[in-house]
DNA sequence: TTAATATATGAGCAATTACTTATGCGTTTT
DNA sequence: AAAACGCATAAGTAATTGCTCATATATTAA
């Protein structure tokens, strides 16, 4: 699989090695410093051990704050700090009632994206 | 689309908030530590924008440090440190050939998780 | 061999970050 | 009304990180 993953690759870097060859050949692959950043800021939201865990929590519940950080076994005030990252970015949702504050995953593009990382360490 | 995605979630937190009734409600869904974490460092290994261009140009392309660092306009160390991250969580693998060494893509999977990060920043 | 090239690596620094403690704001209860 | 509850936020701190500069290693060329 690792082999077939490469057909239609190019293989670059042979004789010309100028700025001028490279710039032409990579123009359509080369991601814009914008993009770039966005997608990064992305996966950042999914690079923390505590926000996979409200993540993994939230792909399937509706939780509010405090019993999430009863559940991780953390500090209300780092679970909203974490929350607020995932808020940001777009991660999740919430709705209030009464004075309760009760989150969930933003879409499903967001849960198929947490479960295609979790399937590849699993079962990786 | 947002609403159908929450089809089938459970909502908690409704009266009993004891630990006890939260650990057993959330026992299934509770992602372990260990596990946690080397998700959250596979996701890391996507959250830099140097990165995310890198491995851009290596999902279509098999290119050499230099190359790399030439179409990025970056020093070669600093290249050489995002590569050395990248080998390490198995995200791309390597080819040397006379003084350069070639970078691709480790496999279709890893290929596959990013560019849905890219096309939910392009088309989200 | 000696010199040049390609890459990897180590030390050091500025910037970011995940958490703690303390506090503020809004809602419900008494 | 006041008190209690749930959550958000600000300031501060230790740890991480992405880069630069310098250097080490390995391969090719002269």
């Amino acid at each position: 699989m690792p082999t077939d993953a490469l057909e239609g690759r190019l293989t670059l870097c042979a004789d010309d090695h100028s700025a001028e060859s490279l710039a032409e050949a990579t123009a359509e692959l080369l991601i814009d410093s914008d993009t770039a950043f966005r997608v990064a800021e992305l996966f950042k939201a999914l690079s923390d051990p505590t926000r996979v865990r409200i993540i993994g929590l939230l792909a399937h519940a509706e939780l509010c704050v405090g019993d999430l950080a009863r559940i991780l076994g953390m500090t209300q005030p780092a679970i909203s700090h974490q929350l607020r990252v995932l808020r940001n970015l777009r991660i999740v949702r919430y709705r209030k009632q009464g004075r309760h504050v009760y989150y969930t995953l933003m879409d499903e593009h967001i849960h198929d994206l947490f479960d295609q990382g979790l399937a590849h360490v699993r079962f990786g």
